[in-house]
RNA sequence: GGCCCGUUCGUCUAUCGGCUAGGACGCCAGGUUUUCAUCCUGGUAAGAGGGGUUCGAUUCCCCUACGGGCUACCA
């Protein structure tokens, strides 16, 4: 094969290969400890999209036996929802991929509430104005609207940068004269600190999933870094953090690839070492347009929440109550935009972080299959134990406190494979617990025929003689004065399962039988004549 | 509009220059279950288009189209 290749890209083949080893060997020598973090804000609850990226970052952490930081982005005090953060641990915890250090678990790097962590962010900025990197901008909100619409008269869009930093109609202290500034400052007025952007730079980015990516500077903005309220914004609190923090890998959502440009930007300015970036693919909605929302769960009747949520204006369901199991929500997710490279599908936590590669990670957004994550749910419920499943029906339908435990285990595990969600087995076992109340006309209209009654009063006899030891002596006995009577099974059977059962479906008939017993079934039987005789059928 | 990223069955994806393009979900058919479901077997179905590079492109490069993201004193 090799002697296909030609000079040049033996040539550059070599370089890279060189490239990879020296790149190697460094990160080898430096053997930093791996360290990620998750930071959402609580602006309400984690979607199932935030859910996957903490999981990313505890796949990795794990793989690499480092830790998994959970850091509270609450800079926005607008947009901060009461009981989100609360609301995220608990998913992570449901998830069972819980944070090594957070909020309510300091470790040496706290504290993890970018609200608590004001101060620092102060001193970092001025770090950044004295060393020229940033400066100050006191044009008001109203400023900057004006601007924008006057450049979109114009068809030409309005960029805070270069163009037009120290012409036009802009104040900032790149104008000001030293004393005209201090002067502002010092009068209270309110003023933001903006970042400023070199103007004729190639921005070369190296990101684990996509590569080389490269940003011309003089097309990015001098973005905002800290706020007139005395708050930074994501992208100065975000670095500092990291920094701070020594995250080794900031893996996260690809809405933020535009930003990674000023993000580099910015470790350059404070000449701070960055860390590696992986930017995942979004979840897209199942169909149609855009990425999944927040709004599309209710319109498409699945959850895209992992717990439910509520508060004074919306209720969102999650996945834990509409039973779904975590191992399967987890694996379903880990698929979304990564695989293994093998046929394997089913993967639980610990092969999950064996197998974790970023490298394997996909570019392209994925979209979320529903159908898919049920498919998921029904294997992992032939996974779970009967007691782990009766455990959670007697938790979602407190009826069941009324019956034997064993029973309800017995019962669980001859209809659980039957089930796609949780809440399946309370109605595919209904008839365990209580005899009809009424009767499918469909499947009466199919198992009722013109001798069914006699048959079935015959049956009943039969019945009361029979041996209960076992379902399968039930199924011997029966069987045999079928095959006596010289009749089809079906005349017997059908009408037998609409007595017990109140519709053509569920479990052998033998195994109901035995179960509710035969007393219980003979009453049923009587039940259905009595019901056939007085509706005329 | 500008900038960035992406594009293999309907969907999630495998393939890291040799392909009769593999698997899973879904769907369809058959079998098992005298029911329904499960399960088993089989089937359906894909490299966006156009140029290069190469003995050979799904794979590498370019263009176009399409999709997605960002473009806030939100994260």
């Amino acid at each position: 094969m090799d002697i296909y290749y030609n000079k040049k890209q033996t040539i550059f083949c070599l370089g890279v290969r060189f490239g990879a080893y020296i790149f190697a060997t460094i990160l080898y020598t430096m053997k930093k400890p791996v360290r990620v973090r998750f930071a959402p804000s609580p602006t309400g609850p984690l979607h199932i999209g935030g859910v996957r990226t903490a999981l990313f970052n505890y796949l990795f952490a794990k793989k690499h036996k480092g830790s998994f930081v959970l850091r509270i982005e609450d800079t926005d005090q607008n947009r901060y929802v009461k009981g989100a953060e609360h609301y995220i641990i608990d998913a992570l915890n449901w998830c069972q991929i819980p944070f090594d250090e957070g909020p309510g678990k300091e470790g040496d790097f706290g504290p993890y509430r970018q609200s608590e962590r004001k101060e620092i962010y102060k001193e970092y900025i001025d770090i950044l104005i004295k060393k020229g990197k940033a400066y100050y901008a006191f044009d008001t909100a109203e400023d900057l609207a004006r601007e924008r619409k006057n450049h979109e008269e114009k068809g030409k869009t309005f960029i805070y940068n270069w163009h037009n930093r120290t012409k036009g109609r802009l104040v900032n202290s790149l104008v000001l004269s030293e004393e005209k500034t201090k002067e502002r400052l010092e009068s209270g007025a309110p003023y933001v600190v903006r970042f400023l952007m070199p103007q004729d730079k190639t921005i070369e980015m190296n990101d684990i999933v996509r590569g080389q990516i490269s940003v011309e500077s003089k097309t990015l903005d001098d973005k905002i870094l800290f706020k007139s309220d005395g708050m930074p914004t994501y992208h100065l609190a975000n670095i500092v953090d990291d920094h701070l923090m020594q995250i080794s890998h900031v893996i996260r959502g690809e809405e933020w690839l535009p930003s990674l440009a000023l993000h580099m930007q910015l470790y350059d300015a404070f000449e701070w070492e960055a860390p590696q970036f992986a930017h995942l693919p979004l979840i897209l909605k199942p169909t149609g347009k855009g990425k999944l929302s927040k709004r599309d769960g209710d319109k498409l009747g699945f959850p895209v929440f992992p717990l439910e949520w509520s508060d004074k204006n919306s209720h969102a369901k999650g996945y834990k109550e509409s039973g779904y199991l975590s191992e399967a929500v987890v694996n379903f997710l880990a698929f979304l935009g990564w695989n293994p490279g093998t046929e394997q599908e089913l993967f639980n936590l610990d092969d999950l972080i064996q197998a974790f590669d970023l490298n394997q990670v996909n570019k392209s957004g994925a979209r979320f299959d529903p159908d898919k994550i049920k498919w998921y749910n029904h294997a992992y419920i032939q996974e779970t134990s009967n007691a782990e499943l009766s455990k959670q029906l007697i938790e979602a339908d407190h009826k069941f406190k009324a019956f034997d435990p064993n029973y309800i285990e017995l019962i669980v595990g001859l209809i659980k494979e039957r089930a796609q969600l949780v809440p399946d087995l309370l109605h595919l076992s209904n008839y365990f617990f209580e005899a009809p109340n009424e009767f499918d006309e469909k499947a009466l209209k199919k198992a009722w025929k013109e001798n069914s009654a006699e048959l079935l009063s015959e049956a009943a006899l039969k019945l009361k003689e029979a041996n209960d030891e076992t379902a399968h002596s039930l199924k011997t006995d029966i069987s045999n004065w079928i095959k006596e009577k010289e009749i089809g099974f079906g005349k017997v059977m059908m009408p037998l399962r609409v007595a017990l059962v109140g519709a053509l479906e569920g479990v052998d008939v033998f195994d109901i039988i035995f179960h509710i017993g035969k007393e219980e079934s003979i009453r049923r039987i009587q039940r259905l004549i009595a019901h056939c005789q007085t509706t005329g059928v």
